[in-house]
DNA sequence: TATGCCATGTGGTTGGACCACATCAAGTAT
DNA sequence: ATACTTGATGTGGTCCAACCACATGGCATA
């Protein structure tokens, strides 16, 4: 069993088993990996295999030096994994944009509907919606704060795996649709218009009118990325 | 730029670059790791790590000895990421079970609303029906079909990110479900239900009761998963 | 013609060496 | 006594050279 493993594998493994049985928790630092290596009896090269796996999956981050930010540690960005093979599988033309904007759709319009009114991250979602409202924001800007305030709506349904599956939807196709958007030809309506419906569906949320809410968040991404030339895929029937 | 960038990371912007630009096609081999290092100016040893980090992606696949299952290539496997990387996250306890049921129920119940009744898949769902009503299938066996049933079901929506991820969610909490479930005083009796929903589930879909369908399905994963001692979490409101 | 063997090219693995970096303790100059 | 310098230490980052296991394909041989 452990002799047929890829030696990277191996320490795949044993890392999982060492979170799994609490022996690793988040925050804490995993064994310097000439340590590990001894350990498990593998080459140093195929521990780093396995922490550069980890990396990838969000679940360990590596810092060289002394002190607190040094050495190998457990961290918890469930983001990571979901952005990066997202953006690579987009890119294999094997994953159409319209699936992707589809479930965006589907992910943000539960979460609004499901939202708690009384959540915290709906203040950093009022915050958002002003700096969006300052006159001299550019396009860029308002494109940044426009991808902070969504996922903070979202957050307030208390979901962590929607919430982040919705935020990495929309950065796995966010370039692709940058370009098109701020350079329509009359940018500043469109902000307009998008600034109405952010304020819309705030206030919907707020006043617990779930399903207003989630037919507006519907409309307005819908509507955001048919200006980008990407409509949701048909649902078939 | 480019001297600023860990090595590894340097060799899967070649690559995300490689097949953004296509170059570099689906079921085609990668240069040998050798020669990507000459290529591109970095040991073999930094290759390697890339190529892990992609493999775990689902995105390569590589393969010993000569002939046409050697060599690095390029695949498209969207559910590799999402399976390992959710086990991984779930195990940090820093991803509630609640989650990922309500989640799946979220996805699974649109994908059946969604479904298209002349979909090729739902024959697949029918077989796996047919086998699944075999009066001499164990436990194991009968947990088995049941998942491929479900992901062949949500296949018939044609959105192939949420059927994915409708599977990943079930596989990353399977073992954790699976003694729970064939462990019931009275695992026959449990049997008969499922067998029951099931075909009520696949009955609606064939008849166009797309909404009927959805209500079912929702009802069958909740009650499947309150059994097993995992309730999907309340929705704030 | 049929069989066996080995050259070739692939990824898999290892050990060792060196670098860059950040800290901390010891030593030194003021 | 204080402030500064310096070096030891331990971390990840990178590279190299070698060897292994494996699967094929062509060559030599029976």
């Amino acid at each position: 069993m452990v002799a047929t493993m890829k030696a990277h594998q191996m320490v795949l493994g044993w890392v999982e088993q060492e979170i799994a049985e609490d022996r690793l928790r988040i925050g804490q630092r995993l064994p310097a990996e000439r340590t590990i290596a001894e350990q498990l009896q593998v080459s140093r090269t195929s521990v780093r295999e396995a922490i550069r796996v980890l990396e990838a999956m969000g679940i360990v981050r590596s810092g060289v030096g002394s002190g607190p930010d040094a050495g190998t540690l457990v961290i918890a960005d469930p983001s990571a994994p979901f952005t990066s093979a997202m953006r690579l599988h987009f890119a294999t033309s094997h994953l159409p944009a319209g699936d992707i904007v589809q479930t965006r759709l589907l992910l943000e319009s539960w979460a609004v509907e499901h939202a708690d009114p009384a959540s915290a991250s709906l203040e950093s979602a009022h915050a958002l919606l002003e700096a969006m409202d300052e006159p001299n924001v550019d396009a860029e800007r308002f494109h940044q704060l426009d991808a902070e305030f969504h996922v903070a709506l979202s957050q307030a349904a208390g979901n962590v795996l929607i919430s982040t599956m919705m935020g990495s939807l929309r950065d796995a196709i966010n370039q692709y649709t940058l370009d098109l958007i701020v350079n329509l030809p009359d940018w500043s309506a469109t902000a307009t218009r998008l600034r109405a419906e952010h304020h819309g569906i705030y206030d919907a949320v707020m006043a617990g009118e779930a399903r207003l809410a989630s037919e507006l968040v519907a409309a307005h991404i819908e509507g955001y990325y048919r200006e980008a030339g990407i409509p949701p895929r048909e649902a078939a029937q």
